[in-house]
DNA sequence: TAGCTCGTTGGACAA
DNA sequence: TTTGTCCAACGAGCT
């Protein structure tokens, strides 16, 4: 069989450690490579949605490198495939599985539809180290708690990561392509894409090349050094793994094979691979976790849902608490936030401003480059106390104490909050360059008083978690 | 099966 | 300044 297989990349989006791509290539078939700005790429947020065009745009040059091309259709992904199919007379339509329900939903309608039509429909791992259901408990169900999920799987066989191939087989023809400009996938990112633009590392190559230096420098003193914000204690390749720039095997051989060097680090730095495939995990079990509270009887906590204005200052980084309020200046300029502050401002939401964790999902939908579906909303629910995690009501996190221990010298606070200093940092000044216009920011203007007071903030969530009738 | 241990990331306060 | 203890109590997962 010659018929051509259509390979629809997501987010895969590289040549190397590519199970699909790897036995397409070998299959000796024409292969087409496909990006479809579908119904799931519609609903990304603004900052996602730009980072994922640069990572299009690097693969596609990636592949040109290989005589290929990577070819652009805008419309629901099977509409679209159908008429690729059509076009090309391909038998077979393959892809790397997603887990999160909205991709399951689309993948779900594909497979069925073109198998009906007698197109070999075909899915394959890559996007996890441990695919969802190979996962289980004693008992036979799914985990629910991070570190027996660990045990089971920290002495897994993991098979190497496989190379790019070396060659992949070209149609006769290509088949019609959109333009990727056509698509303004950066049109709703608010803050110039000069601003993060300058901040973001793309693509396979460069994603390898950031392992690489974290490998070579930053692991042996990561258990420690990611804990400082201001410190480039961690990888940074959430955004790389992301879109799939990189792959988690990639990630966990290079981990391991600096765990057997001695490297004190490496096994936090696998643990920390290994919490983004439990976040799967959950997902897969338990789809409702991306938009409803993952404990239901949480459903009558008298969560604020409304845009009050203390949210408003949250979003704008205007809390008035310095740790708070660096961080999300943080993200709001470089589309990424440090994994502390991450927990620092979400707790802050939840429970010092008792706003709903949603609220706070959504907006990091729209402002972070490595917007996960599924790491986002265990984070969340986690720090809400929603989710599937034992934290105690009281673990209230203050963000004047966390800043005393995780920026003792001020540098954090420093780099994003010009407000009172004398020479502001660029990079703090950067954000009121960043704000639209309508935010009226002054970096000139006197840093905002505490809009909540931390003890009787704290009091208040408390007494809130106490009261809960559940 | 019943019992046992433990739970990514904390805070406040006493000693 | 540092260290220990309590803040509650449940359910996951193991034995």
């Amino acid at each position: 069989m010659t018929s051509p297989i259509i390979l629809w990349f997501r987010r895969d989006l590289r040549l190397s450690d590519h199970p699909a791509l790897t036995e397409a290539a070998a299959s000796g078939r024409p292969v087409i490579p496909v990006f479809l700005h579908d119904e799931v790429v519609s609903s990304l947020g603004a900052a996602p949605k730009w980072r994922l065009g640069l990572s299009v745009a690097a693969h596609a040059k990636a592949l040109s490198e290989k005589g290929a091309r990577l070819i652009l259709r805008r419309g629901r992904a099977l509409e679209c495939l159908a008429d690729l199919v059509a076009e090309t007379g391909a038998g077979a339509v393959w892809w790397t599985r997603a887990y999160d329900p909205d991709s399951i939903a689309r993948d779900t309608e594909v497979k069925t539809a073109l198998k009906q039509a007698g197109v070999d429909a075909r899915s394959f791992p890559g996007h996890v180290l441990f695919e969802p259901w190979t996962v289980e408990t004693g008992t036979g169900g799914y985990y629910r708690v991070y570190t027996p999920f660990w045990k089971a799987v920290r002495d897994r066989d993991v098979a190497e990561a496989r190379p790019a191939p070396g060659r992949i087989p070209v149609p006769e023809g290509w088949p019609a392509s959109d333009d990727l400009d056509d698509w303004h996938l950066g049109a709703a990112m608010r803050r110039g894409a000069d601003v993060v633009g300058a901040l973001v590392t793309v693509g396979e190559d460069a994603a390898r090349g950031r392992l690489g230096a974290f490998i070579a420098e930053g692991i042996d003193n990561y258990d420690e050094a990611r804990d400082f914000p201001a410190r480039d204690g961690t990888s940074n390749l959430s955004e790389n793994l992301t879109y799939g720039e990189i792959s988690p095997v990639a990630l966990w051989h290079a981990g391991r094979r600096a765990m057997q060097e001695g490297k004190r680090g490496a096994e936090t730095f696998l643990k920390e691979v290994v919490w983004r495939d439990f976040a799967y995990h959950l997902v897969y079990h338990t789809p409702r976790i991306t938009h409803a509270n993952w404990r239901p009887e949480w459903d009558a906590f008298p969560w604020n849902t409304e845009a009050t204005k203390a949210v408003t200052r949250w979003k704008r980084g205007r809390t008035g608490e310095p740790f708070v309020d660096a961080a999300m200046r943080e993200m709001y300029v470089t589309g990424t936030m440090h994994n502390r502050a991450r927990m620092i401002v979400a707790s802050y939401l939840t429970k010092h401003l008792l706003s709903h964790w949603r609220i706070g999902q959504r907006w990091f939908e729209d402002c972070l480059i490595d917007w996960d579906p599924a790491s986002n909303a265990m984070g969340w629910q986690w720090a809400a106390g929603s989710g599937p995690d034992a934290t105690p009501y009281f673990r209230v996190f203050n963000p004047a104490t966390q800043l005393e221990k995780f920026d003792p010298d001020g540098h954090y606070r420093r780099r994003w909050i010009a407000e009172g200093q004398a020479a502001p940092s660029a990079t703090a000044l950067s954000f009121f360059d960043a704000v639209p216009r309508s935010w009226g920011l002054a970096a000139a203007e006197a840093y905002p008083a505490p809009i909540v007071n931390l003890k009787e903030g704290r009091q208040t969530a408390l007494d809130a978690y106490k009261a809960r009738d559940f």
